[in-house]
RNA sequence: GGAGAGGUAGCGAAGUUGGCCGUAACGCGCUCGACUCGAAAUCGAGUUAUCGGUUAAUAGCCGGUACGUGGGUUCGAAUCCCACCCUCUCCGCCA
């Protein structure tokens, strides 16, 4: 959620912001609704006041043992429109509550502005793609053909958009897991976690998936509960409602867990393989951090998302979201690309974002400054990384002419010394 | 699932014959000061959040609201009534 005084203050600020993401929101509606709100509650609290003196006066009268009915009878009707007025009140906040929740983040100053994803600019590349003297495949036909892909039997288990892995691959998997993991919570500082796949309502209104997203969610309407779409969910609101020690930021945590995602609106976009599927594990990186010192740290969990492609000796490059591409909840994103011969190109396989007090004022997460007020945190979350579309990086960058995949070297102590995937 | 207890500030904890009891007793923590070469201990002072009005002000001042959440009764609710959520203890069940 955005400031409501900010916007109170300087809705140009959001207006520029809104045109810049192309949204169709318009401050006008806004500041009618608050304006609405704001009024009704100074008149509501005038009501209240005389209520409050009236009462007191009552209470005065009746320790004296004096008469107080006339008076009660007076004040049973400023009551009663009082009540009316509160219902009328709470309506209108209501509704600027509801149009603030579906507000994006307003972009930092420094993401670039633009329309859509062809406006974001690469900031570096890393790595070169290798030349094959051979036609390249794709990773799920290498990983059909070895026999560690299964998409047939994945689709008569639950469907289409969900993979099956089996053998080495599932091994490899694991590998990845226990790789990534092993970086960030031994070299990097991380707090590993093992948090709740499903969450209720208010966790996943804290990060921003609801409400406005609901479509994209998997959710259990008997039980209230909806499976999380990424751990930056369970991670982000495990301080919800607390407030922090400022000697405890920066603060990471990380976790491997399944994410699951419905991928409204992508039907027909990558339906092979392991790219876009309702399923998939991924290692996330969220860190809790100073207001000052959030930008910093947004370089800092990029730097650790590039370390495990740097260490898997992947080709990779960073792009800057622009503002038309930017996530809800972001306020700057730089997203990885890892190279794909298969599919000649580079796809993204990890996104670093701050939300900077976006989600800190959703979910209210403070820390207290030495002798100052409570201030909100910056929250920053960033892949690192989902392994489905690390092992198609893998298979396609790994490949031999002969089917076989050479394992990057940093993996092989986490697959027991297998160097090489040989056909069966 | 059954029985019982409970949810009050950063933490612990008072307060339930409805009314100066919510800047909320008391304790801890934290901040400042005294003592000290310095520290501990001790002593003194301070320390809720949020919304609206006013304002250059996220400073003051005035006002509203908040005792798990949402309703109800009442002139007035932490206190009485109803529903729901959560925590703890015991029992049952279970990986």
């Amino acid at each position: 959620m955005i400031d409501l005084k900010l916007v109170q203050k300087n809705p140009e600020v959001l207006a520029k912001a809104l045109a810049d993401r192309q949204s169709s929101l318009r401050v006008e509606d806004f500041l009618a609704l608050d304006g609405r709100r704001r009024a009704l509650l100074a008149e509501v609290e005038a009501l209240k006041n005389q209520r409050n003196t009236a009462s007191g006066q009552v209470a005065a009268l009746k320790r004296e043992g004096k008469d107080a009915s006339h008076m009660m009878e007076e004040l049973g009707a400023l009551s009663d429109r009082i009540k009316a007025l509160d219902a009328q009140t709470a309506e209108a906040k209501a509704a600027v509550e509801e149009w603030l929740m579906g507000v994006p983040n307003i972009p930092d100053a420094t993401t670039p502005v633009g329309k859509d994803e062809s406006e974001n600019p690469e900031v570096l590349r890393w790595g070169t793609p290798r030349d094959f003297d051979f036609p390249v495949k794709e990773h799920w036909e290498l990983g059909t053909a070895l026999g560690g892909l299964d998409f047939e039997r994945a689709t008569r288990l639950a469907g289409s958009r969900f993979a099956l892995s089996l053998g080495w691959a599932a091994r490899l998997d694991r590998a990845l897991v226990n790789f990534f993991l092993d970086e960030h919570v031994r070299n990097e500082g991380y707090i590993e976690v093992c948090p709740p796949f499903m969450v209720n309502r208010a966790t996943m209104t804290g990060t921003g998936q609801l409400p406005k997203f609901e479509e994209d969610l998997f959710k259990m309407p008997d039980w209230g509960y909806y499976l999380i779409p990424t751990a930056e969910v369970p991670l982000t609101n495990i301080h919800a409602g607390e407030v922090l020690d400022e000697a405890d930021l920066p603060r990471g945590y990380c976790a491997a867990t399944p994410c699951f995602r419905s991928e409204a609106g992508s039907a027909g976009k990558d339906t092979r393989g392991l790219i876009r599927l309702h399923q998939f594990t991924k290692v996330e990186m969220v860190r809790f951090a100073h207001p000052d010192d959030s930008f910093h740290q947004l370089d800092v969990m990029v730097g650790h998302a590039r370390n495990l492609l740097e260490k898997m000796e992947l080709p990779y490059r960073v792009i800057t979201l622009c503002t038309g591409d930017l996530g809800f909840g972001s306020a700057k994103t730089f997203d990885l690309e890892v190279w794909l011969p298969g599919q000649n190109t580079y796809r993204e396989i990890s996104s670093c974002s701050n939300c900077v007090d976006f989600q800190a004022r959703r979910a209210d997460i403070r820390f207290k400054p030495k002798g100052g007020k409570s201030a909100y945190v910056h929250t920053l979350n960033g892949s690192g990384l989902p392994t489905g579309r690390a092992l198609a990086a893998i298979l396609e960058n790994g490949q031999q002419k002969d089917g076989s995949i050479v394992l990057p070297k940093v993996l092989v102590p986490y697959m027991d010394g297998v160097e090489v995937i040989e056909p069966r």
